[in-house]
DNA sequence: TATGAATGAGTATTCATTCAT
DNA sequence: GATGAATGAATACTCATTCAT
């Protein structure tokens, strides 16, 4: 039974147009962010309009792709740093790393925004995982005693939100990123006062 | 000599049209961002769609003098938190004041974020006074030690934004904003090391 | 308050414009049924095609108003037979009326095809006037004698639908009008059996 | 000597496919008009695009090829009732099956109404035959005063096709078809007058 | 040979902006 | 001075048809 198209896996042409779609997407849509157009997408990536219907049935649906594809790394990188030996370098390292990550990916920061606001959302299992992942690294770095105990996830959570998003908005450069994190990072860490 | 309306004061009932246009613009574009439409801004503002057009040539401007307008409000806050006799206090409570009051204010916080990035704008001269206004409260913040000295102009009005950033797209509640902000108001002050 | 629209008569140059596309779309329809292309209309109208999207919100609407506007004409001349002083006279005429004005209208043709299916289409209400109309006319017919007393009015309109179909369809001429007519006509006249 | 295709008699496959294909584009066809899509036709039928294309060169032909093979199955019927015994009988029972069969057959009835307008059409010989047939029954029954002398083909042909439009189109249910062709019939048969 | 991926022309609809009333 | 009607360019999306696999 033909056209049945679900779980085979895609002829070599088919993934070669997808992967450059994806990249044109990409491209496109960290300029314009959601203005972006569809006809643009399709000419960078040198293919048919109808072309990228074909394997992305709107322009949420491929919107939708390229930030899956995006956070997945972000995940990746994660999951890695949750094995690291230095608990506390692990947590920071991964929060500057998902900063420096989204930066200039209007999109990428878009969707980590909207995240949490919107559950029916196709990419929502995808935040819930790096929900999770960013919960092992902090409860790991507060166990350390490299973060303050009484820290929860929701404002870590916003705070990578915030500074991913103003890194992008305003294109941060990379000595006003380490200004600003490091302001962000000491505030989180425990503190002796008098 | 008629038709040369520079400098003119506006007449009676057009000055109230430009506040009616305004409000509506202001109603809208929390709303749906920079995809409002000049249609819907006319309808709600009750004025004919060629009305707005007499006083903004064009969405943009109408865009801008919507921002021009909040950001006036921030500065006048600015301007009396400067002779506050707390200057700490003055401070942080600016701090706190531009994040609630530009929450849910899509178009305000867009301008925020833009500010800097093109100095050209027409709303640039409103950002260099706020700037001005910020530096102010932080040296006065700096000399009186409640704010650590190493931190630049540049790094807060960079935290400033992301937090207005953050809470306006993920639409943060009076809690996550008090934890989020106490974060980076710890990471601002100074503090006592071994 | 303005852009109501609502009840305010149509300015000049919009009620021309109006009429300019009703007119092309009329023509049109009838040429290619449904299938018609807003922009042809626009192009026939001799108007932009947004113009036709400022009085008639769908293609939809558009269609439904030139079907209207024809469905009024019938409704017309029943109205008007209804008095006439030959029942029979009245119910035949406006039977052959029916037909005649109809064809080449494929529009309207479809229009009178699908009423009575599908009740909470707009145009629903002039269509069940036009059934009132149509009973009216028949049981006065049915009372002089000149139309069998066991004909329901469910068949006169399939019948009346039958004719109008195919004359619009199959572009009869008026002998072949007249003809198939008799056929029916005499189907529907009282006879004598031996 | 490959490629030649030409009368040499389709492969068993090619054969199955035909049937699948003619299949599902009845069924389609049926449903949406000739805005049926091909894609869906493939899909319902099991087969690729392309495999409908190796045997149908466009839409129109594949459109046609379903209306031919339905005629076909009329002027079976149209031939075995030729030699009925009761010529009357044959005559309107015939007239009845067209009307039944072709119900829900949009496509079909569509190829009826235009039949005798486009004599170049592909499918023209197959509708002279239709009307040879009819023509046959007619004048039988004629000939046996079963339908009245006066009456010529044009309309009879005019009149099935009226039915058979407006059973399609307006989902004639059994007994509206029933009364409706009664009054047809009727106005066929002699009549007595004083 | 059969498949379905690619294509470009075509569709309805929206919007900022201009201009007759 | 104010209105809203007109406009054309732009947008997302669909479809019949062709051609590489």
């Amino acid at each position: 039974m033909p056209e049945s198209t679900v779980g085979r896996p895609l002829r070599a042409d088919a993934q070669r147009n997808r992967l450059k779609v994806l990249a044109a997407a990409e491209r496109v849509l960290a300029k314009d962010g959601s203005a972006a157009s569809m006809r643009e997408i399709a000419r960078q990536a040198g293919v048919g309009l109808a072309t990228i219907y074909r394997q992305f049935p709107t322009k949420e649906a491929l919107y939708e792709a390229v930030v899956v594809e995006r956070v997945r790394r972000l995940l990746d990188h994660a999951h890695a740093a949750a094995h690291a030996t230095d608990p506390g370098d692990a947590f920071f390292t991964f929060f500057t790393f998902a900063v420096t990550e989204t930066t200039g990916e209007k999109a990428l920061v878009d969707s980590l925004a909207v995240a949490g606001l919107d559950p029916k959302a196709g990419t929502a299992p995808m935040h819930r995982d790096l929900e999770k992942a960013t919960g092992v690294l902090l409860r790991r770095a507060q166990a350390a005693g490299a973060v303050r105990a009484e820290v929860g996830m929701a404002e870590v959570l916003a705070l990578i939100t915030a500074m991913c998003l103003a890194a992008d908005r305003q294109h941060w450069d990379e000595q006003l990123r380490t200004r600003s994190l490091t302001v962000v990072f000491d505030g989180l860490r425990p503190q002796l006062r008098p």
